[in-house]
DNA sequence: CGGACTCTTGATTGCAGTCAACTAAAGTGG
DNA sequence: CCACTTTAGTTGACTGCAATCAAGAGTCCG
């Protein structure tokens, strides 16, 4: 195996989510897998990235979840997203600044610095790449604020259902996991930290989706048995995963 | 008074917030200046913007308070962000997309539509007002961050509190009110929307604040009595504000 | 002066947090 | 390979924050 092959292979992921922003050419594809350099492992529960450093490159996932976190006076934790294999830790990373959030490993992890300027010049000289960079900064903002809606307008159990909604389809565009069977491998005290809520509470609103028939878990793997159904439970509209393809690369 | 003059005073507040985030001179704030033209009025309770649309020019708010909102299947509604004087309502778009939420009038708003190519070559030609926007961008997307923090481990005594930390900050960036007192000219039941509560809790908040000797409210105006005490009330931290000014495009 | 909002207050309900104990599973080291 | 520790998941009892329901009081405005 050649060593572009192999840069292929660990870019796998996030060239594979790029291509559901922009028409990549097989060039395109070897030049966004050009930036993905020195895969990095971080244990689980490990930082990637700690507050207040001022990077000069992007964790990009590689294999394994992450999230960006913030921990208050208080001690509370809230994670304000979670970032799976293909995903930019700082999608408006486009410049450097000095970061106000940690970020996170859930599982093991394995990323690559992407050198700030190299994927700016990229960018600039390639406008499919940067129109699938856009498109991916879209798609990233549009998480966070339906998880900000998540947060305030949801019941726990249609918060929960929510988010594996919209983990099936994150990870179908990168090729991970079955249509409606997946690795889940967060802890449920992590996943209460993401929806606001205790983890005793999160145990027992995973208990009502089964008790409901629209999940169930055997060890990490979590099966959605009526994704429709699981849907409408959870107010889920997949609308801002996708429907935010810019147009200011093409003809409109 | 010259043309010039008056669009200088119409884009007062956006001008104004922008030299926190560059080091604009005259011509700068000419050229941003000249970017906001056709003052549009909208009544309170009215639409911005509407879902689905897919303008061709971002809402600059000029004057009142507006906001970006989403309403779920159920009928809930749930308010993303709060945009003064000198917001630009997409703060992402720099390029264009069908818009995800809607944006709503919390009060009588006047607005500019701000040309998007316009804005564009503007930003391109002058790497000043380009690095204002992209700080105007990252400490937009603070804000989102912080609000999302805010639902998910604030209680809601604290998110208000919380709010009012955010505001008196902002809107002193823009010149609007006094150092501890300012207009609020919100409904409590925007509030509760903003902050995923219930009109009749907020209200109950507000009188917390107040029985705390924190704020007070006096027609549509508030007070807050002491900053710190209200801060370390709320755990607000202002390094979300402005501590992200980029560096792109100075010399680190 | 009537009507539409908006704010306020009280009573009640219920969702979710907290506390605590226990089980299960997964590492770790002797 | 087995004690021992650590981490994760589960359950029950209780508490409390915030939602809901309902009614009344202010305010603004045509």
């Amino acid at each position: 195996m050649t060593l572009i092959e192999d840069k292929k292979h660990i870019s796998a992921s996030f060239v594979r989510k790029l291509r559901h922003g922009a028409a990549l050419t097989m060039e395109d594809e070897v030049s966004l897998a050009r930036l993905v350099q020195n895969p990095r492992p971080v244990p689980a529960r490990a930082d990637v990235m700690s507050h207040n450093a001022k990077p000069r490159y992007l964790p990009l996932i590689l294999e394994g979840w992450a999230c960006r976190y913030k921990i208050l006076e208080n001690g509370k934790r809230q994670i304000l997203a979670v970032y799976l294999p293909g995903d930019l830790c700082e999608p408006f990373g486009l410049l450097p600044r000095v970061t106000e959030h940690a970020i996170g490993a859930l599982t093991d992890v394995v990323y690559a610095a992407v050198p700030l300027d190299a994927l700016r010049t990229t960018a600039h000289d390639n406008p499919r790449i940067a129109q699938a960079l856009w498109w991916d900064l879209l798609m990233a903002s549009g998480i966070e604020r339906e998880h900000l809606v998540n947060l305030g307008r949801r019941t726990a159990t249609e918060r929960i259902a929510h988010l594996f909604c919209e983990l099936q389809i994150r990870l179908n565009m990168i090729g991970l996991g079955e249509r409606n069977r997946f690795e889940f491998p967060v802890p449920q005290l992590d996943v209460s930290d993401l929806m606001g809520l205790s983890a005793v509470h999160v145990n027992r609103c995973l208990q009502e989706l089964k008790s409901l028939g629209l999940i169930s878990q055997r060890g990490r793997h979590v099966t959605l048995h009526d994704v429709e159904k699981l849907r409408d439970f959870a107010l889920f509209n997949a609308n801002y995963l996708n429907s935010s393809q810019p147009s200011a690369f093409s003809k409109d």
